[in-house]
DNA sequence: CTTTAGCACTCATAAATAGAGAGTGCTAAA
DNA sequence: TTTAGCACTCTCTATTTATGAGTGCTAAAG
């Protein structure tokens, strides 16, 4: 790309710093005066009208300063960026909020903790995708009789997922009937993904077993549902974090993403599609149109070296990088050996 | 209360009716234009001027019109307000919706497509509380190996709610060892309310069966947080409605609400202790702070004739009381058929 | 050739001023 | 008791007028 000389390089840099900092356009004599850069405003005056015709910065209007371009955004994040930082404090609170996790069972409590904790640590938005299991594979399905009407049916995934639902059971069926139907069942679906329980497969069943139809449908709904069902859930954090943004001072701007927020299906294909380890999307980088203001960045996190979920904040472009970047990746990681139930 | 004359209560109806309308100030002309109450303005002035007095209007400033003061909202929502309407489009809106939800097995699901439907029937902000467990019974427990290690314990009141955990098995136990274990705390906890399972009688349990202390930890910690846990879990529908609100054009004031969001116990606080029926809190007839801008009807709903939830819609003091009761009402009731699961 | 100082110019933002309009309260007549 | 008339208040909008930050360009200095 752009053979951008070293003093165009720490110019940028410079801009780019002081306008994550401020959120105000940034003037050439800002820069000589706070960066030791020993060069006249002039001098840099001239590197910037450069830098702005190379696509790296803009005016947002002639007798301004610069701000950024998306372009000069993305040359930082790949080249530029200084080294990740976080605090004592922000360290001993990640230490602390770790220790709290692992004691947690419930998967969706972990979830929404952590991106409770994300959003905190960033202040800017936080997104979690609950863990997948349509990956995982068929382990076993368990029937449970509660009473002479109902009874429980349990189903278990290698990955130690369970789903559960109350099925009414049809008198005739004697219990010997039931445990056959279900270890027939379990036969032959034993190590099937999850995924892999796609209609035809079901109903090609539902034929083999048609005399038993009508508990059967119901035992093969819970299947079916568990393939396609909301597992894709996303979990929010600081959502009203967004609105300390000065560049979302204006209403109309944050009702797009708040909208946004509320389409769960649309935020989980964002996470879903997020490339292993850390990504970044900036500005128009990203596929959704209410998100062309803003910078995304996620991780995605493992389960036995599958990734099954992932984690992103999401703030106004103008964010800061390496600390978003460093906080996310501790924490994905960290979710790696917490969700391991 | 007070004598408010005839005449005096429809002019007030009048200012109430449009500024719920215009979200602008009424004056006394637009008021004699508007509605046929064949007066002039002058006197329709005089009389907004004793409502003034009496505390039913305010004026944002000397030469303005009048908005209705709390206490006006609150005449009118209690002696005022017209008559419930739904149009046809709406009517029949409703009734798919809850044909959708009868087929929905997932208690999760179900609030939270209530929760939507609220928000887009009003186009103000909804709040579901799923259903509360907490006054349901102890019915029994049950304990499903998994393999040499594992167990699933299944928690199911008498309700029918359900509750699992995955737990290890000291391998020291024998599965008749466990059973007993199992039996016998069927026996001990048979008909206990699960909010009843109090700390101190778990702990008298534990010292009962002191000798299986391990194993039996686990399963009183399942119990422990079945009492205590995260059953208030609040829903919400359209929160980027009050966005549309003109009162809300500010950022500062949308984000103290949208912050309040976030605090799921203070929400489920503020729908736990509505009273069962429909209750109508005005302005700072709302207990929470953040809330004193607003009103929020809220409705109970029932399972096998006890309160078990409530939903509610959150909006501008300026809100169209008698549409949003109307379908609060609606959806409520209904909801006491869909929640039989 | 590069850097810097100097200077005129641009443009957003803020403060000051002037009207316009909506609505009121009061008075006096019907 | 109601209504018409009128002066008065106060917000809102538009216009004008500074102010100042920051630029681009030119010409001199290194």
């Amino acid at each position: 790309m752009a053979g951008l000389n070293d003093r165009k390089q720490k110019i940028l840099q410079a801009v780019v710093t002081d306008y994550i900092q401020t959120a105000e356009p940034v003037g050439s004599r800002a820069i000589s005066r706070r960066y030791k850069l020993d060069l006249s405003a002039a001098t840099i005056r001239n590197e910037m009208a450069d830098l702005e015709e190379l696509g790296f910065l803009t005016q947002p209007h002639t007798s301004a300063g610069r701000i950024p371009s998306q372009q000069g955004y993305r040359f930082y994040v790949d080249a530029l960026m200084g080294p990740p930082s976080l605090s004592r404090q922000e360290e001993a609170y990640l230490a602390n909020v770790f220790t709290q996790l692992q004691k947690m069972r419930e998967i969706d409590q972990i979830v929404q903790q952590t991106a409770k904790v994300l959003s905190v640590l960033t202040s800017y938005t936080s997104l979690v995708l609950g863990p997948q299991f349509r990956h995982s594979t068929f382990k076993q399905m368990r029937l449970v009789p509660l009473d002479e009407e109902k009874a429980l049916v349990v189903l278990i995934t290698s990955t130690g997922h369970i789903k559960h639902r109350v099925i009414n059971l049809p008198q005739a069926l004697s219990s010997q009937e039931l445990s056959q139907i279900v270890s027939y069942l379990n036969e032959q679906l034993a190590g099937q993904t999850i995924e892999g329980l796609s209609a035809t497969r079901l109903r090609q069943l539902r034929s083999d077993l048609y005399a038993r139809i009508e508990l059967l449908s119901q035992l093969l709904l819970l299947l079916e549902e568990s393939s396609t069902d909301g597992e894709g859930r996303v979990f929010l954090g600081g959502t009203s974090n967004i609105l300390n943004q000065p560049e979302f001072k204006d209403v109309e701007k944050v009702k797009h993403l708040l909208t946004l927020f509320e389409e769960g299906s649309r935020l989980s294909f964002v996470l879903e599609t997020s490339l292993a380890g850390v990504s970044i999307r900036i500005g128009t980088e990203n596929v959704i149109t209410e998100m062309s203001d803003c910078s995304l960045v996620t991780a995605t996190y493992q389960l036995s070296n599958r990734p099954v979920g992932a984690i992103g904040v999401l703030g106004p472009t103008r964010m800061e990088y390496s600390r978003v970047i460093t906080i996310i990746e501790h924490i994905a990681s960290h979710l790696n050996f917490v969700v391991q139930d």
